[in-house]
DNA sequence: GTATGTCAACGAAAAATTTCGTAGGCTTGC
DNA sequence: GCAAGCCTACGAAATTTTTCGTTGACATAC
């Protein structure tokens, strides 16, 4: 068993993995500073955490020197595109529509985003249409 | 206090929420009839479940008759919206456009949600206008 | 080399969530 | 009435997740 399989990281593991994703390969000590902004924690807690992931191969880490590097073994990517689909199954019946019009009636995304958004949608359809 | 207050449900708990919402006022037998088709879980399991949401006012319900009936307090709107600005927050750091993409990319919407898409988006650009 | 500080490793406790057995009370059908 | 079945209530266990204290190793500064 190589690559970590189906484990679903809980609520603290996906927040250090954001950090992960964020920061690129990281110490503990870095990790626990930019979450105790967040949240009131220990630094042994975050510690325990990171080494709980590695154990479940969430993440990796480099032991070579005495403080180790811990780096992200599932991708941003898809490890969003589980989520999303996890909640559009679980709170939306299925529909990817309905997560959208909530997302916007949520966020409202300014002028910018509302571009991007388009543009997103446009090249959806774009690439949809010459497979 | 009467309204339910910052009381996040917990997984279980919105799955039951979800067949509320989907069911309407229903029975823990309802409730347990349909749950049972996903998920190995007991009668009690449920009950208990649901018994500990009325303590959390996440649901109502009726005693006035022996077999009680339970309606969801929190509409199914307002968290669909908790839990898609959650996501944006935890997944996306804050990115609307970045949850729609991957929502596109998960999902694969076929012609006619896709429409549906843009009319939200549509309906969404006017309203913002003449606020 | 000794004091000071940081680190990983653990074990174990605490907290949160989920699970179900059991008991006692109505209800229905005989 | 009485049996069979379904209901709620409740306690307690099991499981999962989060928390942190303590220990011993290493490093650094003096």
């Amino acid at each position: 068993m190589s690559p970590a399989k189906d484990n679903k990281p809980t609520e603290s593991e996906l927040q250090i993995l954001e950090v992960l994703w964020a920061r690129g390969p990281s110490t503990v000590r870095e990790v626990f500073e930019v979450i105790e902004q967040t949240r009131d924690v220990g630094y042994t807690t975050v510690l325990k955490l990171m080494q709980i992931m590695a154990d479940k191969e969430l993440v990796g880490r480099d032991e070579s020197r005495r403080t180790h590097v811990y780096k992200a073994r599932l991708t941003r990517k898809r490890t969003q595109k589980r989520l999303v689909s996890e909640l559009i199954d679980k709170a939306f019946g299925g529909s990817a529509a309905g997560l959208i019009g909530q997302a916007l009636m949520s966020r409202k995304p300014g002028d910018d985003e509302l571009a991007e958004i388009q543009q997103l949608i446009e090249q959806y359809r774009k690439e949809r249409n010459h497979d």
